[in-house]
DNA sequence: TATTTAAATAGGAACTATTCTTATTTAAGG
DNA sequence: CCTTAAATAAGAATAGTTCCTATTTAAATA
């Protein structure tokens, strides 16, 4: 899993701020893997599982516990400061960008990459799917091989039984 | 995991048969265990898991092994016959239907039902999306809170952790 | 129809992702 | 500083899925 360059370190000290103060206002204690769990996903493309954010902080904190970072992940997604993302593979994935947007999601590598999409949201549902129930969200997801997996080729992937 | 009302014993039994004839074509025998794997997905609503087929089956072949259930329904999906759906629960969840269509999942109970869209297929993603690879699909996908579940009310949902 | 054989299955073991349990540590308020 | 409820680490437990292998079976062939 790459470090994302689209940030810049300041921006990312930011949002980890802006964070350290959201956690207040909810009750949530500040503690280091708090900040450490959440810095991690915004450093990292491609929407990190559990184990991509456990690997990454585990350099800095030698002794933090898999458990630690399930229970504060899913802790972080009841309280609506990050979202979890659906899984193409086995794994959950998790999504610190709240803003209105779609994912394209790699076939082969599992990799999900954000992209923008304003005028859908102007698009009506039809009726059809109106009376399925309370809709709270809208999102569209594109399937497909990345180009990073295109250059690789063929190689390199592996599926499952036959 | 209701049964449907949509598809009435005739249209389902065809589209078994068709599906034989299907296996045929893919150099794929046909067992009694497959048919009755198809034949459960087609008689379930709400895209089964494993386990939904596993038990609706083990009534008529008592002692069908889960593991042939992965199996044959990873095998179809392989074969392009069914496809997988992402889950926002932890299991694996098959769609027999290939028509062009989308999902509303319901965020309580996790069941996902199917819904038409015809002009989506006419409005063009943003360049920014036609950069990220080579795409195969294009779907909607709702989340929400289903007919079913706003009746019952707010009991019967659990979450995890906090 | 009987024989042959590679493919498919059942059953249970193994593996992997996630959650639970409990003793210890720590953030934050007094 | 103290206190204390909340958070954590470590490892056990659970759940979903896949693997292993002896046995069964579909379907091609005689
Ligand atoms: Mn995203
Ligand atoms: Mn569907
Ligand atoms: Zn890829
Ligand atoms: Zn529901």
């Amino acid at each position: 899993m790459k470090r994302a360059k689209k940030q810049n370190r300041s921006d990312i000290e930011e949002r980890v701020q802006e964070f350290s103060r959201l956690c207040r206002k909810n009750d949530l204690r500040v503690t280091n893997q708090r900040l450490e769990i959440f810095r991690a996903l915004l450093e990292t493309v491609g929407h990190p599982t559990v184990e991509d954010v456990f690997h990454q902080i585990r350099t800095i904190l030698p002794n933090l516990s898999i458990d630690t970072v399930y229970r504060t992940l899913t802790l972080f997604e009841n309280h609506g400061l990050i979202t979890r993302v659906q899984c193409l593979s086995d794994k959950g994935r998790f999504d610190p960008n709240l803003e209105n947007h779609h994912h394209f999601i790699c076939v082969r590598c599992k990799k999900i990459e954000d992209f923008y999409w304003p005028e859908f949201t102007d698009y009506s549902i039809p009726d059809e799917a109106m009376k399925l129930g309370m809709i709270q969200m809208k999102k569209v997801e594109l399937r497909g091989i990345c180009n990073e997996c295109r250059r690789k080729g063929r190689n390199a992937h592996q599926k499952k039984h036959s």
